[in-house]
DNA sequence: TCAATCGATGTTAGCGCTTACATTATAATC
DNA sequence: GATTATAATGTAAGCGCTAACATCGATTGA
């Protein structure tokens, strides 16, 4: 009953067929007789023998295994879009290999050589806007890859990258928080964002200027800040937003780029005396596990990462190159109140 | 420059050679002439041709890739596991797959069966005690995986289990924090634990009846609850507890299984209306990276996840034989303070 | 009764590499 | 200059499968 590393050939001599015989049961076909069936499946069971996918996959060209690229996997976000792909692409009968971003991109490993060398069926990336230079290296590590197997991104991917993807409509989301913040009655509605950058008309910032615009709310240079999108970052961002300010005009809601800056931005509020939410209304992005525990519980905007991954790996094996953009949903908890 | 999925015919022939030459720089054999080499880099690099990891990993016996399975990713403790292992694996030369617990554990699809068909060089498990069937289930999974490849085992691994581990003694680790706890005055210290079992002593249930003996505590039955360990679960554990104690009866600590449970108990002390450190000290487990954040900031213990995931992969390649324990730090935030 | 048909099984040539071994070119020894 | 050691390169046999093709009885129809 234990394992002695059989290969096929071990199954047809102890069954007394060929190996073809043993790769068709193997395989599933149908023009087995039944009895030699038996004495194969018997075999297999004698030698707990498991076909090598090694070999398999040499002679039919398809590992049967994807890859996905992302920045890092201790960022919660991330793991909800790998789980998300990942659960789908079990279901579809493929094996998925996880690669974190930092090592695709150190040049002394060519980017595409990991992925290539194990001959992926596909690839999904997850983008991450980090800088200008970085921006363009990236796009062109992702066209190389292109040549080699099939690539789907996840993400704030801009138009001009021409691939499909799923993405987030991140304007618009960040304009419809600007407008709910200003139902509530906010007036001055501060932005923590990420890297700056002025290419793609879908980022977060954007959104904000048009939703400042759309509610004739003046657009106020010290409101708005840029930054890594860490939770230590958001602390600092608004810390220091807050020092460098006379209290009259703090602030009354802050806009954070995610979850963890907007954790972030509570630890800076509390530390300066901040009653939250009367003195001052965060809301987050992503809405992470941690988010309804935090104190105040956090408003954040779902952003349906598992169900990103999981339609990335659907365009991935069906091959359809579309974009496609995912909904959000606004939670609300208690983290942003009505002011006054 | 674009890949034309060339094989180490094409670039033999290109370059003029034979594919063992060929093969000889691809691995980096120093007896081949300069100039040889030289032309059979340049025809690499014109085909952009990467060589097949299946073809070499069928021949050579070894496909360099190491798994890792993990009950679930969206847990942060099982995230930064990974991260500690896939970045040693890395370092040693390795690539890492993930396989998330609930695939190798359906009975639809034998455990091994995606593990041994991959022919990986070698298996990380995190084991997770859930209940007495299915602890016995596993081991014996595990044990027939292990005659297949290498396994090395992370968590809380009883001593019975005969495996190479990487293990915190968790008896010991809870046995400080009631010391840690008596130290601050507190008496009445609860424990929301995790499933129920008898069998290994090195569980966290153990450190805490060790712990009140030590200081000649009484154990109180309605201090002790178990659990799933996640954070409704924490908040329903602590809730029900505070429901069904008069007040004077409330304990002054509860020490929690994992920093999951903890935030769950800061949510039901919260909405009874305790306030925290003062009325109620709470203490978490794995320091996950939203505990300073957490309100009051959460005291916890670092069980420096990523070096035993690093540490499980030096075990796994190097075949050792044996079981090493992981040192834990105490890290005080404000959630824990003196009694009076 | 004989050819055509068909289901069940066997034979064999790869897939793209590694590696043991054979071969040749070059240098060193007497 | 013949002999031998040594470095550089080539040849060919697999690794464990898949799949195209071949084979071989047993039916079947005319």
């Amino acid at each position: 009953m234990r394992s002695d590393n059989a290969t096929i050939y071990d199954i047809a001599s102890d069954a007394g067929v060929s190996i073809a015989t043993v790769s068709r049961v193997l395989r599933g076909e149908t023009n087995v007789s039944a009895v030699t069936r038996k004495k194969v499946q018997d075999a297999i069971a004698r030698h707990n023998y498991r076909p090598s996918s090694i070999a398999r996959g040499l002679m039919s060209k398809s590992t049967h295994s994807l890859g996905i690229v992302l920045p890092k996997l201790l960022n919660p976000h991330y793991a909800m879009i790998f789980t998300g792909a990942y659960e789908e692409a079990r279901k579809m009968g493929y094996s998925m290999s996880l690669f974190p971003w930092s090592s695709i991109d150190t040049r002394a490993y060519d980017p595409a050589t990991m992925l290539v060398e194990r001959r992926l069926d596909g690839v999904i990336v997850c983008v991450e806007y980090l800088s200008p230079d970085h921006d363009e290296q990236v796009l062109a590590s992702l066209q190389e890859l292109k040549h080699f197997m099939p690539v789907v991104l996840i993400g704030c991917v801009p138009p001009w990258y021409d691939f499909p993807a799923v993405t987030n409509n991140n304007a618009a989301m960040v304009r419809e928080i600007v407008a709910y913040l200003v139902s509530l009655g906010h007036e001055k509605i501060a932005f923590i964002g990420g890297v700056q950058e002025d290419k793609d008309p879908l980022r977060r910032d954007v959104g904000y200027e048009e939703g400042l615009r759309d509610a004739r709310l003046p657009y106020t240079a010290s409101y708005r800040v840029y930054g890594k999108g860490t939770a230590e970052a958001g602390e600092k961002a608004l810390g220091d937003m807050l020092d460098s300010l006379k209290p009259e005009y703090w602030p009354t809601a802050v806009i954070a780029l995610n979850d963890l800056v907007a954790m972030g931005c509570q630890a800076a509020a509390r530390k300066r005396g901040l009653s939250m939410p009367k003195q001052l209304s965060i809301i987050g992005c992503d809405d992470l596990f941690c988010a309804p525990y935090l104190y105040p519980p956090l408003t954040s905007i779902n952003t349906r990462q598992q169900a990103t991954g999981a339609r990335a790996v659907q365009l991935l094996i069906s091959g359809e190159d579309k974009r496609e953009t995912v909904e959000w949903e606004l939670v609300e908890r208690a983290s942003c109140a009505k002011t006054k």
